[in-house]
DNA sequence: TACACTAATTATAACAATTATAAATTAAGA
DNA sequence: TCTTAATTTATAATTGTTATAATTAGTGTA
């Protein structure tokens, strides 16, 4: 399964003229493996073991490469670090408030929000962002231990 | 109307124990007048002419104080400048990939969104965030007019 | 398999947005 | 008016990210 997305990915970048060097391939595999929205420098500190000598501009520049190419989603949040998510289908996020924790889910037809904007602004739409804020389960009981 | 909800503001801020400066009331006057979702930067340049010695931690400070009052919304966008926006009623915004245009839009019952992502995330939903990307009116005509 | 060409990596410095700090100033209630 | 704690200011520090230039290494071709 994950295996089939890291063959795509690097069939996709491979007709796109990328090359494929050890580092980018080590990078899409801890991200399709990983189910936790990686930043830039988690991606960096968990490859440090295999690549001593690789530099934080390595990672940067493959998340750019990947995203130009369209296999990874950059999650940007104001002056707090980007996290990067592999793109399988359409998904949206829901955070965390009190950890982070991101999880995905699925919802289908938001379509027709992409029209109606189109028709009141008169922007022509490529795509749209939506995130739920919440709190976890986790938090929810720690917080709920606190009281006692 | 601008007028009220200045006021309805520094009310606000009055009853949380917030001290109404010179500045702040600036910083407020701009936001509301402002319909372009400034960033702290534009604050700070549109008030230097009325505050010359006014440095840029106020502008931040204080935008801090009314996110947390809950005047103001913080848009973030990766390593790119917060913009700020002052909270009327609940709007979305259609932003411009181009130029950067933001324009507000309103879309009735997303509550259903966040009653299903809370259903199968088990998550506790505060809110909600949606953002739609497309290519302004403008910049689709001067697109045109390269291509002839 | 070896070569050549170009892209990618590395190390480092630069940058820009934001925040922390400490001293000086000031709003607002008594 | 006086007092006090909040706020502002100026500056330095921090953090995420990108630019630069030199070195290294994929990959198509002979």
């Amino acid at each position: 399964m994950s295996e089939k997305h890291l063959k795509d990915a690097l069939d996709t970048l491979k007709t796109t003229g990328v090359r494929i060097t050890p580092q980018r391939h080590a990078i899409l595999e801890y991200l399709i493996e990983s189910m936790t929205h990686p930043t830039a420098d988690e991606i960096y500190k968990a490859l440090e073991g295999k690549f001593p000598n690789m530099s934080v501009a390595t990672v940067y520049n493959n998340l750019r490469v990947f995203r130009e190419a369209g296999l990874v989603k950059e999650l940007t949040y104001g002056d707090a670090a980007s996290r990067f998510d592999f793109v399988t289908n359409d998904h949206y996020h829901m955070i965390c408030e009190s950890c982070g924790k991101i999880v995905d889910f699925h919802y289908p037809g938001l379509n027709e929000v992409e029209q109606f904007a189109s028709h009141v602004t008169g922007y022509k739409v490529h795509s749209h962002r939506l995130e739920v804020y919440g709190t976890c389960q986790d938090c929810l009981e720690n917080a709920g231990k606190q009281i006692l």
